[in-house]
DNA sequence: TCTAAATATGAGTAATCCTCATATTTGCAA
DNA sequence: TTGCAAATATGAGGATTACTCATATTTAGA
């Protein structure tokens, strides 16, 4: 791994502006996320300020715009590293899928698993919003959801060698997307409500699927 | 209508400062939304300024914040009366359900009517996803999807009296959340994907709702 | 016609993003 | 070790923009 954000950042305009290359800068990029990231905590992604994250991460403005180009580059390093961890985790949760059975379990697990990190860090609610404004970010939220489809499709091609490739990929993107959508809707209202409301997606998002 | 911007205004921050009375007034806070609409459809949501809607409303800033209290009371409107429009078209599709066959036709026409709204002004793909990224506006789009389904819901009970109330309530809302969602996502893709999704996202809703 | 309320104005204030010229530190080759 | 180029750090200040407010004008109705 040679960027320390942990995202590639080719043409990524949302992502970081150049990679630290130091061990010195390295940690002061993660200074800087994590200061933004307690933040936004705080105050919610509106009253994020460019010149209270460098203050609380120790660093001067310069130092900021060193590493990021513009403000919601850094908002854009959060989403990108969280969508990572996702898709990380659903690559692992395919990984040992060989039957429908195997996959109706895989896919629950995963949508709990994602709600539950939505319920336990609120602050990833704020940011993964924040960054439904800025075009740039909604498109790189959709090209991860194509890529998540696509890790889900090429497992129910494994399970169902005989059906139709391409109607599988859009039956995986309409279930990933389903179930980003279940967890946005679930943690926007009361607990008991966002619970019942993930086992009702849960339930369309494998009808889809299987 | 005492409330020339259609939409109702009471302890609503997003909304309008104070409601014109004089004719002069009216007119000038429709020129307003217009001049903010053609802004946004040309550069975007992120580039709306203030300076800009009055220069091309013909009117002073001041004037501008005479009627609306700050920038997201502007798209809140809009995203208000958008809303409105909606919520009235959902009601006429609802009037004359008695059957199951009903519904299912209704419904279909209701999306139908939706993604080609949308399809036919792009405008107001910008101006409902730069909603997403404030507070306030998200909590009033949430409010709306839980009045539609409301209405929804009335409409099952009738044609289903013997039905938990509770269960078609949670129904209505997620079909009505479903279609929406389905809408988003089908603006934000090539029209022919698009218009796949849209059918599967009716179908699921219409799975849900019957 | 007269007056109070409604409406209109735009220069100015405050907040904030981001740049850039300059200074310091680091890694490494000689 | 020493010297140097590249990487990193700094923060004052330029530029933009949301929003205010004291003042002027227009309207509606008595």
């Amino acid at each position: 791994m040679e960027n320390p954000t942990g995202v590639a950042e080719a043409g990524n305009a949302a992502g970081p502006r150049k990679t630290p290359t130091q061990k010195r800068s390295r940690e002061r990029v993660e200074r800087m996320l994590a200061a933004a990231t307690a933040l936004i905590a705080e105050q919610g992604s509106d009253a994020l300020r460019m010149s209270e994250v460098a203050e609380r991460a120790g660093v001067s403005i310069g130092s900021l715009y060193q590493f990021f180009p513009d403000k919601s580059a850094i908002v854009g390093t959060l989403v990108e590293r969280y969508n990572e961890a996702g898709r990380r985790c659903i690559a692992d949760g395919m990984a040992d899928v060989t039957s429908e059975d195997d996959m109706r379990r895989a896919f629950s697990a995963l949508i709990d698993i994602y709600y539950r990190i939505f319920l336990a860090e609120p602050v990833m609610r704020d940011i993964w919003f924040g960054a439904q404004a800025d075009k740039a970010l909604r498109d790189a939220q959709l090209a991860d959801s194509r890529r998540n489809g696509a890790l889900v499709a090429k497992t129910l091609r494994r399970i169902r060698p005989d059906a139709d490739p391409q109607a599988l990929e859009t039956s995986a993107f309409i279930a990933m997307h389903l179930g980003e959508e279940a967890m946005r809707l679930a943690i926007s209202v009361p607990r008991a409500e966002g619970d019942a409301l993930v086992e009702a997606y849960k339930r369309m998002a494998l009808a889809v699927l299987l």
